[in-house]
DNA sequence: CCGAACATGTAACCTGTTACATGATTAC
DNA sequence: GTAATCATGTAACAGGTTACATGTTCGG
């Protein structure tokens, strides 16, 4: 039961600002948070959440307080040295420029590869697939506050970037008729 | 040890594509692959590579054959069934456009509620890297095949647009002087 | 011959996943 | 009262990480 003292994982970061910067005062809301966002990329798992917040618990970056009026539950806020972690984590160039983890990328010198019709279907299926999530991305846009509306419009810059991409691609190959 | 029959992780798709379509035979060379690649999101592990290789051995996707001459080894080459796999893990658009965990994503709407001479420092922190990183993408382009290349290329795309955008950012929140 | 690079793996660990379990409170 | 939602957790599992262990082959 490692506490993180040095550095935070990703989703830990993400849970201090959930707290801070978005108002959740309860493990279920932060959970519930993760659920329901357009842009951020954890399932929101009672097995994630629940284990990481006890670890931050742990660390003394998060305190916590029963709540005593309405429904019972645990209130958490960040302590001092929260909101010094909470801004290290935001601030660290090095996480915060690293490439991460993107299907699209690691997947993009590959589609050249395909057979030419194959791949002609295979274009058109992601541009479909594409465009669905930007309108998907764009039709949420009113309800989120301005965390998430940041985010979410770099989702939709980041898509849109795909879609030019696929559509300067060309139909096929070089060698065919 | 469950076999993935049914769907391939993000590693597992990476390797067969490091078989099949960049010609690394030996999982040694595999693994060094995803150590010094400027694109790709993994360490390149012993503890993931050779497990992950095993796996698709299991499920019959990759083929292994002894070498004979020089050094000995394992030279690995996709099955049928296995090349079939990569151009369905390829080509499967949800994955494909699924947005993926990207560090300055998360944190870009949290940048805007810092103090604004933090924030300025931040931000002025995060251009450097970025700046650094597309320097080092750039000088790598020209080592690289035709697959490393076009992920390369994506990468500095990306990167770029978080140059502009951290450009676009207002040095200091409205209320100040 | 000796160090560097090739080649293959295992063990302990960390942190995420799904699925399950439990109970309190609110709305109808 | 009962169904939905709020609220908190655990257990089994999956798939990465680092660190360690072992032996081979090539270059100087």
């Amino acid at each position: 039961m490692k506490t993180p003292s040095s550095s935070l994982t990703e989703l830990e970061g993400a849970v201090l600002s959930e707290i801070h910067h978005r108002g959740h005062d309860t493990a279920f809301q932060v959970r519930r948070a993760f659920q329901t966002s357009p842009s951020v990329e954890w399932s929101g798992s009672a097995g994630a959440v629940y284990p990481a917040i006890r670890r931050l618990a742990d660390a003394a970056l998060i305190e916590t307080k029963p709540i005593t009026t309405g429904r019972k539950g645990t209130r958490l806020s960040l302590s001092p040295q929260g909101i010094a972690a909470l801004e290290a984590w935001i601030c660290d160039p090095v996480r915060a420029t690293s490439v991460g983890v993107d299907p699209f990328r690691l997947r993009s010198g590959l589609w050249a590869t395909l057979d030419p019709t194959v791949r002609a279907e295979a274009l058109r299926r992601l541009q479909h697939a594409v465009d669905e999530e930007l309108e998907r991305l764009i039709t949420s846009l009113d309800t989120l506050d301005e965390v998430e509306r940041a985010r979410t419009e770099w989702s939709i810059d980041l898509q849109k970037m795909r879609s030019r991409w696929l559509m300067q691609q060309p139909p096929h190959r070089l060698s065919q008729t």
